[in-house]
DNA sequence: TATTTTTGGACATTAAATGTCAAGTCAAAT
DNA sequence: ATTTGACTTGACATTTAATGTCCAAAAATA
């Protein structure tokens, strides 16, 4: 996203507030940011808040897993949890 | 487990070497368990091993996503990611 | 070659989890 | 009523793992 408007590590970091180090290390993959620097990016940079929500969330559960056996069946199990937690709630 | 076996806390806990209040709070899910402990767990009570371990990492997926509003959607993203992790790995 | 941008790595800081201990509660037994 | 044993609770210590920072090295660009 940065790359497409041609802005340099500097002034997005500036921006979001978060080291430019850092900022180039998210970018590559070697850091995770915090949900609250993911609403900051969306917000900068005009994408939907929960679209780039899902895609954090959803890497930081593959990553939870990453190198388990299970992981696919942890995986399947943990949704089948969350929707019968939703359901729950909704009942009420 | 262990009250279908008639253990006590202090019995068990000894056995699976850790500090019989930790185990008392793990038993009310109020702490979590490490990966090393389940699989203690499931040898000593003879369960699959592989059974407990997904049962532990679902809560765990559960656990990290608990009260996001895209839960759900992330856990299917995550879901699709493992599964083309998975893929991936069996390409090669 | 000089300048600017990006990256790498060591280290500091922070945050969150697990683990420990001692005191407290509760029930059953005496 | 008191004692005993099992379990629970809460405060605190410890450990672990992540984020954040700084500065030097590398890469790209002018």
């Amino acid at each position: 996203m940065r790359e497409q408007k041609s802005l340099l590590l500097r002034q997005v970091a500036a921006e979001i507030e978060i080291d430019q180090a850092l900022l180039s290390k998210i970018e590559r993959n070697e850091r995770m940011p915090t949900k609250d620097q993911v609403k900051r990016f969306a917000k900068f940079f005009g994408k939907d808040e929960n679209e780039l929500l899902v895609s954090f969330f959803s890497d930081k559960l593959v990553y939870e897993v990453r190198d388990e056996e299970v992981a696919l069946k942890a995986m399947q199990v943990a949704e089948r949890k969350i929707n019968y937690i939703i359901k729950s709630k909704n009942a009420k």
